[in-house]
DNA sequence: GCGTGGCATTAAGCCCCTCAA
DNA sequence: TTGAGGGGCTTAATGCCACGC
């Protein structure tokens, strides 16, 4: 049973979610599971997301706490707290942070951490700082993948004094008040999403005694975290422009096609298709044009969501 | 500066906030702010959704309560008691629910329960529950728009009656537990979101008595609701077929172009675009296939961000 | 390791009321 | 009406410690 991977998408779908829900249930699933984020800080984020809109509100309503604790149905007292809080942002031309970055900033830059502050020189054996007789370092040395990051193996309160300072720096970029205390649970909760990502890999010297060593220089491989870059990205701009779309913008156009491919002929049409919307954007493209647009386009898996 | 409309994207993007933080802001304030939710049921719906990453955690890691604790830093008793609920909701085949719908649910349907409580017969007046003179009725009839749903004004007192039963009635589909109690302030909110949103007019018979008109008889007009529904589902499977993309998936094909159109191109443009899909899915269709897959495309504005 | 229990703090989402400008 | 108070309830996020298995 353990590390089953279960699709959190079809769960929901099997347990009627609508569609609405579906949508809130794949960006929060995924930013907690995959992503690594802590509970607590996506129901902050969200938290303040809300307290953007009610601040907006207030501003597009003339200043009106009432009024505005009427239309998102939050007590005026309330706002008025929302309100300073983000006027103070403004004023001290303090970053608006929710959750700040795509994975947890305090695991972010983990792997230079341990690199600067135990890196391995030269030659010597990532079990310097462990008590080892020759054969029990051999031995645990065979067990440890090559090629991996030049640093020492440590132990378990040397992770964690990395891990809080880890913490202590992401701290510094927030304002006071956000600031969280460091805790033995949190430093925990880090542990073990390293090595859940396989970041960090524990190696049991004896019952007593564990050796941890980086096995991964990033908390994402590079290219993963590129594209999830993107994926960010293309989400927001297809978001937006899908917003523009209801409101019907004439300079949006928002299409789908569904289809039956053989396996084989797959690619080809793949190619084709890469090929079209290059061409097509060459014929129409002008230097000479003051608009930019944005074609997006996706193909991937289509599940009838009668069938489900 | 009332009703001045303000950018939400572009106020969050001046305010340095990050990409993850835009997408969120995205869509948590076009929740609250255009599609009406409470700004508690907002939040509410998204700890829903962590609770279920928990709950799935739970059941990935073969039950333990601990590690799952751990991996999104919630203490075990709490996880104890999130996945108490959620196999309550497996056990008793209840619905997953968020937000349930994309409008708030308890305003959607108002006109319906207005048409059936308070309909208009025949030719009589509009204002028939209104002790007014011929002559102010025809006074004020006349400020009214032609073409309203057929069916009576009424006082303050009784729209807090349709809303009361109105939250009623959503408040049914939801189990015993998550149902909240009806309050005078979550009916002005109600009737504040119905003004603001067009739904219902009022109009000062004199300082002390109002009449409340139905305007139009849906939260929504109807096209505006099937196209923010086509938004969701778009954005559903947009967001899945980029997960599968990040993680490589072969199935999956992503692109983007960007290009500069002058306007007197632009219609020709997405037109041809159109045709070429159009011919590409036809090429590529086989009814033999098993296989289905989905393009979807999105023209949209260009914004350069680093232009912002 | 794990489940379970106790104990504590703080914030915040809710409710209602009054009074002065 | 709106802002500004006051008063109160309840949940839940977060922490710590300890026991028994």
């Amino acid at each position: 049973m353990v590390g089953v991977r279960i699709n959190h998408h079809q769960l929901a779908r099997a347990m009627k979610a609508s569609d609405i829900d579906l949508l809130l249930i794949l960006l929060v699933v995924n930013l907690i599971k995959n992503l690594g984020h802590r509970y607590g800080s996506v129901i902050d984020a969200v938290s303040v997301a809300a307290k953007f809109a009610v601040y907006l509100t207030y501003l597009e309503e003339g200043k009106n706490l009432r009024r505005t604790g009427f239309l998102h149905h939050v007590e005026p007292r309330r706002v008025k707290e929302i309100v300073g809080e983000f006027e103070d942002l403004v004023q001290r031309g303090e970053p608006l942070h929710l959750l700040g970055s795509i994975e947890p900033s305090y695991l972010i830059g983990f792997s230079y951490i341990w690199l600067e502050k135990f890196p391995m020189q030269g030659d010597e054996s990532r079990l310097k700082l462990f008590n080892l007789t020759a054969s029990e370092r051999l031995i645990v040395e065979a067990s440890i993948a090559a090629n991996l990051p030049k640093c020492l193996a440590i132990r378990e309160d040397q992770m964690y004094s990395l891990i809080e300072e880890l913490h202590g720096k992401s701290q510094d970029s927030l304002p006071l008040e956000k600031r969280t205390v460091f805790s033995d649970a949190l430093a925990e909760h880090a542990k073990f999403r390293l090595l859940e990502s396989g970041t960090v890999q524990e190696i049991k010297l004896n019952p007593k005694l564990s050796a941890y060593i980086l096995a991964k220089t990033d908390y994402s491989p590079r290219d993963r975290q590129a594209r999830i870059h993107t994926m960010i990205q293309d989400l927001t701009r297809y978001f937006e422009g899908m917003y523009a779309w209801v409101d019907e913008d004439p300079e949006v156009m928002r299409g789908i096609e569904t289809l039956g491919v053989l396996p084989e002929q797959k690619d080809a049409a793949f190619q084709e298709l890469d090929q079209l919307v290059r061409d097509w954007a060459d014929k129409y493209h002008s230097e000479a044009a003051t608009q930019q647009i944005a074609l997006q386009f996706l193909i991937s898996r289509h599940v009838d969501v009668l069938k489900i």
